[in-house]
DNA sequence: CGGAGATGCTTAACATGTTAAGTGAATGCG
DNA sequence: CGCATTCACTTAACATGTTAAGCATCTCCG
């Protein structure tokens, strides 16, 4: 409700009368939150019709492409901690929709897969999933999409490897 | 630790077995999300040195800003959701970072503000925090930052008000 | 072979995201 | 005025993010 033009400036900016950094609403963290959060709002109420949280689909999405990974593995591909990956597949588990099976030439890893009713439950959302994205490529432009997701790209590069410096002289 | 070279295909996709999709590594949300990790990634170690969150620490920024604010318009500009707000506010308020008080025109609403303490504390964190921005400008280019965060801003305008088409003919 | 260290994964603990329900205060309307 | 509705905010409940420990298993080197 209350619906304003969505002025991102918040119209009275007054003169921060503390101290001095940059308009907030303009660092690039914010920028980056709320578009994926304007894009993400789209996709929830089917997913959530279907009983799937974002992160389960997208481990469900990683594993329909993959057979079949180690937990390690799929936490990359889905861009998960391990932790969260942890219980995630302990609930998909319970409720079937992926198998688990220890590897045999190494104890400590166990391959994760889809099993028959993840498929089917994947094959129900990704219509209206795949439907979505459509509509989003229209309105924004295919090729002002392709554009941008190679600068996400860019950048994730450009940084990649900053954070890896506290390696030297940081006893705690 | 076994640093590939940041492949984002995954080396081998092997044909969808199952359910047809786009390249799961390539959506729009999954770009979004990467980007932003990658970006966080350079803050929390700073922010985490001063006891702040990334949340805290969206709060204190909004509010120096501010002067006072109510609670809901400090959702608004931080973009949390309400009880996430809710939550951090009590405890910054514990900690003595910002201050409460119930307007005198409407006892529902309070206005909140930071404290003298929350100034100390943001003033001792800003430096670390422009700094890590600049070297990020830097890195990526001012240019084509600037030109990053306008996509961003036009993909959330693409998108404004596509969900709320679920108010017309869903009565639960 | 054996034990120290590395590895793969899980648990634990705390903070936030997300939705729904609750609470007290203000509004509007008969 | 009375009372249902709306509003601002908080609580509750569950899922995930984030960091640190814990626990087997595996590797490697003496």
């Amino acid at each position: 409700m209350a619906k304003r033009p969505a002025d991102p400036t918040n119209g009275n900016v007054p003169a921060a009368h503390q101290v001095p950094m940059r308009d907030f609403s303009r660092s690039l963290p914010m920028s980056l939150l709320r578009a994926r959060e304007a894009v993400m709002r789209q996709f929830r109420p089917s997913l959530r019709e279907h009983g799937l949280t974002e992160q389960q689909w997208r481990i469900l999405r990683a594993l329909a492409a993959i057979e079949a990974a180690e937990v390690t593995e799929l936490a990359r591909t889905a861009f998960l901690l391990g932790p969260s990956l942890s219980r995630i597949l302990r609930d998909l588990e319970a409720r079937n929709l992926i198998e688990r099976k220890t590897a045999k030439t190494d104890q400590r890893r166990s391959m994760v897969s889809i099993s028959k009713e993840g498929v089917k439950l994947m094959a129900s959302v990704a219509p209206t999933s795949e439907a979505i994205y459509a509509e989003i490529t229209q309105r924004f432009g295919a090729r002002k999409l392709a554009e941008l997701q190679e600068m996400l790209g860019e950048l994730e590069q450009s940084l990649a490897g900053l954070g890896a410096a506290n390696e030297a002289g940081a006893e705690e």
